[in-house]
DNA sequence: TAGATTGTTAATCGATTAACAATC
DNA sequence: TAGATTGTTAATCGATTAACAATC
């Protein structure tokens, strides 16, 4: 199969959101010009994204939520659970691991590490916190597929490389560094470079008014 | 001046990182070809995004490491003090009123607001927490730059009405919605959606290796 | 069958990359 | 002056959009 873009990857979480609105509403159908105008996507891009990966409508009638929606949800793996673990227990680390959503979804936090000492044996959220060290053996003993990085900068390399080591292959940082790894598929999230996009629009806004 | 394509906006708080990781290393110069190999960008890239907003280089020398830095943190508008305030004091508004990095680069939360009664009156990471019905009030008394949104989905969209009336012209939107307002700004985070491309690509690794 | 809407090919647009003249 | 590297124009590439034949 030929490759998908990431742009199209990063579109379909946005088209399971509606999807699900749509199917909560009671929506059993939905054509790709409806979904246009309420996604304010084009129609065209709409098809294309999905005939990535095969057809999932019925031409002269358009796609059936649920049947498009199961689909999506299938694409991203959602349908399946994902043990993960939290290295770094600080504000951050301890909303993720609040973050009830992610379960839903089936996304769970099988275990999370700290190595500060106050935190260790503490609960938060209802995950206890376990010592750094603990990490590779817990790994070894537990199916984990995704690490959760949300150490200072400074130890995050360190972390990733050590989640390397012990075959967690995929990893959803929140240290402000770029990480790039053979054989690891990351997801850097950044959310300072976040805010200072907005920070840049919020100028040029000024800028314009004036 | 023309107006400067999002792709390139995203890019500028990537330089922003590096060159300050490159001032603390006590790098004076730089030019585009080892700027480019340390980012994992094109030199033209580089080249092609700095001058979108001016020629900062010197021809035969390359970069002042400290005066691209200035120029790039007053592109961000991160060189003044942006109040903020946050919305739903939740596991994810909690831990962003602590996450103290911000007040570094001229982010300050002014005040932070919740429905739940339980928490109204209590100081989270120093903020205290007030009923969200004295948002407006607080808003007209004081410069409120950005607003953050962490509340459950169901009232996102309620609060974002409420702060566009009060004159708040920036958001940034942790909740599960898109939200799109004429005249102000918005950045939405979507960590979900976030988690979901990874999931993507974790199971098309899994592919890849079958 | 006629109408609607998909799936898919072709056209357009914008972003990335290459090339090179300008100049420090 | 020669060498290096920018700033900028031109070429390429990929993503988005338009068009339309296929078909339900």
């Amino acid at each position: 199969m030929k490759k998908v873009s990431d742009a199209v990857i990063r579109r379909l979480p946005k088209y399971y959101r509606y999807l699900i609105e749509l199917e909560r509403e009671g929506v059993m159908k939905i054509s790709s010009g409806e979904l246009s105008e309420k996604m304010g996507l084009n129609a065209s891009q709409i098809r294309q994204d999905f005939n990535c990966f095969g057809g999932f409508g019925q031409q002269g009638f358009g796609y059936h939520v649920e049947v498009l929606k199961n689909e999506i949800q299938s694409i991203l793996n959602l349908d399946k659970k994902h043990n993960c673990i939290i290295v770094g227990m600080g504000n951050i680390g301890q909303a993720l691991a609040g973050y009830a959503n992610f379960m839903n979804e089936g996304f769970y936090i099988a275990a999370t590490f700290d190595v500060n000492e106050r935190l260790v044996g503490t609960t938060v959220n209802g995950c206890k916190i376990l010592a750094l060290d603990e990490m590779e053996r817990f790994v070894q003993e537990n199916v984990v597929e995704i690490g959760i990085i949300c150490t200072p900068e400074a130890h995050a390399m360190e972390v990733v490389e050590r989640m390397r080591r012990c075959g967690i292959r995929a990893i959803w940082n929140f240290a402000p560094i770029d990480i790039q790894l053979e054989g690891v598929t990351v997801e850097n999230v950044h959310l300072s470079d976040s805010l200072y996009t907005l920070s840049y629009r919020l100028s040029e806004q000024k800028n314009n008014e004036e």
